[in-house]
DNA sequence: CCCGACCGTGAACGCTATGTGAACCGAAAC
DNA sequence: GTTTCGGTTCACATAGCGTTCACGGTCGGG
């Protein structure tokens, strides 16, 4: 996920610790050029500005990032209590505003509420691996930027081994942990799915997944270090 | 102006008192027959429903109102900080929230943040994507500036796909999303009405809903970073 | 170095999910 | 009452895909 904006620079602590708690990566600015200078290729993921401090920063950043052609968006305003009776509304700056100093809790959910809102990514659920992603919500992969067509089984299959890189599964494991546990079929279907996953990752990334003799097979790296 | 539907009956008194201090007028219901039999002529202006307390009632007038042909908008949520982990953001049953008890200064400028953006075109009372658009107030369909005759199953259908384009959807989640909460009926219902949409979305765009063999359908193209 | 267990490979089989045409049926419109 | 429209269901065709099998290569232990 790309990273939130974040003002001011340095970004208040409790702040800081309350997006890292749950996961959002952001980046912290201190006014609208540094935000042009640090913005990640695929643009900002949205922005949360703490006007409790530095009102007039704060607004005149919020009024500078709405008015480019990609605004940033969603923004969310942190606001003193004292600063309620001010906002403007007209000019639409922000998508949310929450009080500060804020609940972690509250803050999360509004974070995610704007997501959801806005249809920027729910942070869309992925699992990723090096080069490869799993989008779990539209069920398609990547690999290297690159879609990759997999059937139903491969993807649950190698949905399973990306999920878990590093650890040997046996046939049986996989056969009950993907196909079902009251799966009865012979060990080899494991194999040939494997075979073709392999295929579908091309020459380049086929040894993503590991042959373990005698036991089965690995996704990704050894945990010792090969 | 139309009064705020308020939840529950009768209404707490601080929140009456703080609405009727900045001059909302307002009429508290029990549930959805209430809801129904007090609907002002030209509809409720909003809803401010409380879920502190009873949040089973809550939650299920908020579904309700929801649900009908012309859903009760905006919606502002009030409830516990301690409910607030529980939040259901994918049914979208509210527009925003509010910790409870609440500074009266908050909730008025979250009732006005809420009217601004419903009230001045930041709400898309389109749904678009790519060429096609739905207008929603009008109940019309459109693809590369035609228009298009769809029936009401095929308009809610589309309407709900194109909302959330790039995701998967199951026919059970279709049925119980589209077609209403206690739907009884076989999947394969849903088959035909994609293909009859893609019938009326012309060879051209057919490929806007894409099956997902042995797990669903798919609108459009997913997002692959945000 | 040899043997056997283990695994990769290609192809064939058969099932199941989906597409498709059409019939059915209830409700609304006339 | 009759007609029309739209939603649902059914039956059939089909292709995509999971499974199986046989063959040959490879690795490792004795």
């Amino acid at each position: 996920m790309e990273p939130l904006l974040l003002f001011p620079d340095p970004a208040p602590p409790e702040l800081a610790q309350a997006l890292d708690l749950v996961g959002y990566p952001w980046k912290a600015v201190t006014d609208e050029r540094a935000a042009t200078r640090n913005e990640p290729e695929d643009g900002w993921a949205g922005g949360v500005v703490v006007a409790a401090n530095d009102a007039e920063g704060a607004f005149s950043l919020c009024r500078a990032l709405r008015k480019r052609d990609l605004p940033l968006e969603p923004l969310l305003l942190l606001i003193s209590g004292a600063q309620l009776g001010d906002l403007e509304l007209r000019d639409d700056l922000f998508d949310d505003f929450c009080l500060y100093p804020f609940q972690p809790l509250e803050l999360e959910a509004r974070l995610k509420h704007l997501f959801w809102r806005t249809g920027r990514g729910t942070r869309p659920e992925l699992v990723e691996y090096g080069p490869l992603v799993l989008n779990l919500e539209t069920y398609q992969a990547g690999i290297d930027g690159h879609p990759l067509d997999l059937t139903y089984m491969e993807y649950e299959l190698l949905k399973f081994l990306a999920s878990h890189p590093g650890r040997v599964f046996t046939r049986e494991t996989l056969l009950s942990r993907v196909w079902g546990y009251e799966y009865y079929g012979g060990a080899r279907t494991v194999d040939v799915h494997i075979r073709r996953l392999r295929a579908k990752l091309g020459e380049e990334h086929a040894s993503l997944i590991q042959t373990v003799r005698s036991v089965g097979y690995r996704f990704g790296q050894s945990r010792w270090g090969v």
